[in-house]
DNA sequence: GAAGGCATGTAAGCTGTTACATGATTCT
DNA sequence: AGAATCATGTAACAGCTTACATGCCTTC
């Protein structure tokens, strides 16, 4: 999904300023399952606007700057709308966590564990982040919330139950890593 | 993780030509986080070579065209070893399917389903198509395949016990998508 | 006083994808 | 006969990230 048909779908919930969207993006809602920078958002708003789908508003605020507020028109609600019946494409995941893990016997034991921990930290933060902010009224938000929710579950209880029989299996293993690393 | 890294990482596991590394990451035991097109490994491996990080041999084969099959250099080997055990950047995942849900509201019902539907499956043929494969001797891989099934598994679960759930919610709610998608 | 949040935007550069170009062989 | 697999590579294009540029206000 591009910037443009992003910003689209922000807007639908609401009027906002293309800061308000990267929020939105970065740490709201869709925080975990789309990502967009300020380089991406500001140039598609730009775009939309030249395409009749959003329209401006400029609004003064004493002691900040001033804010573009944007919101949909009828002709991009249209657009999104078509955008969201579409088949999406596939999921994209990458992890260059579990690309390290996959190659842990060439790694000191220390450091995968340290990275396994620190992963493990990370799950309870985000999920607990989870909890609170789940007033989500909407079924769509709410059906997204419980997704995230049971798949990093599931990632935590993962590594939590299987941590100490990998770090066993290393320390017992021919330890590749030491050969090559102090050479 | 960039075009080069892997590249390197996927020859610490045996010599391999371009066409094999991209098979062995679009299909094989990278195939849930990480990609890679030809477009991408070919000049990868060119740059590796010039920087002395990979040796090439040229196989003559019968029946087959040629192939230039690359093997790690104690460099490479080196920097892929540093590459590893640097801290590795967060998880990218991207979803247009939890995007789409996220606004099902705006979609009538039927798509909603049909999506859901068609996600089940595809997490079902996962699923299975790993099972089959799991003959992971060493403890790296095993532990990277396991944490795949278990968040796959987790996701396919709350697929098939919410999908109900939200079909119900959304068609006894406003029904958005109705006065918008047939003007 | 420094750091961080609010607020908008541009531009260079990196990276990767898609499509193109080529060609033999084997399977259906 | 046609499709798929093996095999390598290039070039155009698209898209996004990072850094830069600016400036005020609030909190620590």
């Amino acid at each position: 999904m591009d910037a443009k048909t992003l910003c689209l779908a922000v807007l639908s919930r609401g009027d906002a300023s293309g800061y308000e969207i990267r929020k939105q993006v970065g740490e709201g809602p869709f925080q975990h399952f789309q990502k967009a920078s300020y380089g991406s958002i500001y140039p598609a708003l730009g775009k939309l606007h030249e395409q009749g789908m959003v329209a401006v508003r400029e609004e003064e605020q004493d002691g900040r700057p001033d804010k573009k507020v944007y919101s949909l028109t009828a002709t991009g609600r249209q657009h999104l709308l078509a955008m969201l019946a579409q088949p999406a494409g596939e999921d994209t995941y990458r992890s260059d966590f579990l690309t390290q893990l996959f190659f842990c016997h060439m790694l000191p034991p220390e450091i995968a564990a340290a990275r396994i921990d620190s992963r493990i930290q990370e799950y309870r933060d985000c999920l607990q982040h989870m909890d609170q902010k789940c007033a989500c009224a909407a079924p769509g938000p709410r059906f997204v919330h419980g997704f995230g929710q049971a798949v990093y579950s599931a990632a935590l209880t993962y590594l939590e139950t299987n941590r100490d029989r990998l770090l066993s299996e290393l320390s017992s293993s021919p330890a590749a890593h030491e050969g090559d690393a102090e050479r």
